[in-house]
DNA sequence: GTCTATAGGCGGATAGAC
DNA sequence: GTCTATCCGCCTATAGAC
């Protein structure tokens, strides 16, 4: 097991990050106690200020893992050479089950972003989000100008294809308390989204649509 | 002035309030510190017990009419007697209204809902909820048998308005960092989609699209 | 590297004068 | 009702033994 790359659990400083993720992600910043990051990786809290100098450096590593998990989602965007609606219902299928991971992540993700507006351009100077925007961008321009989709812009229809993916699973307590669902209804709706979603916003690009 | 609805801004009772919607709905409940909401308030942090025992006696009555005023929104979808379709524009309009002006409200509210499962239920029992949706589900499943709208279920249809209506406003540092777009043009992307979410659910009920 | 013990400070809450 | 001063617990962080 030469295996640099695997998450190695029986590593401690892997345990811990994996410990804080869960912890931040349910409880947020300020409601994350370092005991209970201590505890969920079954190591010493002195422990943590051994291996993260204190509880921001390991807010920020955290933070700055999980988004680049995020962003890199957009590969699927422009990365292999699919079709324009095949990519769409990849991103939308991974985006989905990204965020199923860590339900609650896009909202402490979001929360500290509003109280540090610098925060997100601080952690991701100079990766190539730029350039996978402008590629999608240019692509989604082709397929109006050749009358493939109807007119959109790509700004509305990036917001639209994030919002039916993200916010769902977010939701999740208010949808099931409003809705009156069980857990295991919740999740067979969300899976059901995974083809749903893309398939709303397919049919939506359609230009012989009314 | 008798109007005892009116909120009496000289009242120090509505400024608590008012100050402690804002810094709850930026901070989270475990971010706010009671000085910055007596601050915000102009008025004694003494005073924020005198008025409210506690902090969280104090954030569940924010909490409370926070949620109120978004459940409340849902009577657009039934009350009056309009058509299916201006029914569904005036609560796309109202609730992107009512988020924009506290858009971090739904991240502590979810964030706090999923700490404390049975906080939603707790603050909202035999409130006139169910009644509501079971008029809009029973209004979407007339509209479908009537062959108006195409097949869809309640639960999805309702999931997809908020999605599309409350996520963008909640998601504005994402978004703005991934679109690269100044305050002033998300503001009018956001004004845009009070007609064009409304628009782009009207054209996928649509029986005759693809 | 691991652990115990403890420093140190922040912030919620209260006492008590006015 | 309003304010100052202060208490006290919790939680981060570190010192220091092993």
């Amino acid at each position: 097991m030469v295996d640099t790359l695997a998450t190695d659990v029986s590593d401690a400083r892997e345990r811990i990050k994996a410990a804080a993720s869960r912890v931040f992600s349910t409880k947020g910043l300020d409601g994350a106690r370092m005991q209970d990051i201590a505890d969920e990786a079954r190591i010493n809290k002195a422990m943590l200020h051994y291996y993260f100098r204190n509880k921001q450096q390991l807010f920020e590593m955290i933070f700055e893992e999980l988004l680049t998990r995020v962003f890199s989602a957009l590969e699927a965007l422009v990365a292999d050479h699919a079709s324009f609606e095949d990519r769409i219902r990849a991103f939308v299928s991974t985006q989905i089950t990204i965020i199923s991971e860590f339900p609650a992540m896009p909202l402490f993700v979001l929360l500290e972003a509003r109280k540090d507006p610098e925060l997100l351009s601080r952690k991701f100077v100079g990766k190539p989000l730029d350039m996978v925007r402008q590629r999608f961008s240019d692509m989604v321009d082709r397929e109006v100008s050749s009358g493939r989709i109807r007119p959109v812009t790509f700004d509305q229809l990036f917001i639209n294809i994030l919002s039916l993916s993200v916010y769902p699973v977010v939701a999740e307590p208010m949808i099931r308390f409003v809705l009156g669902m069980e857990s295991g209804a919740f999740q067979s709706m969300i899976e059901n989204r995974k083809t749903l979603v893309a398939d709303l916003i397919i049919r939506d690009l359609n230009p012989f649509s009314i």
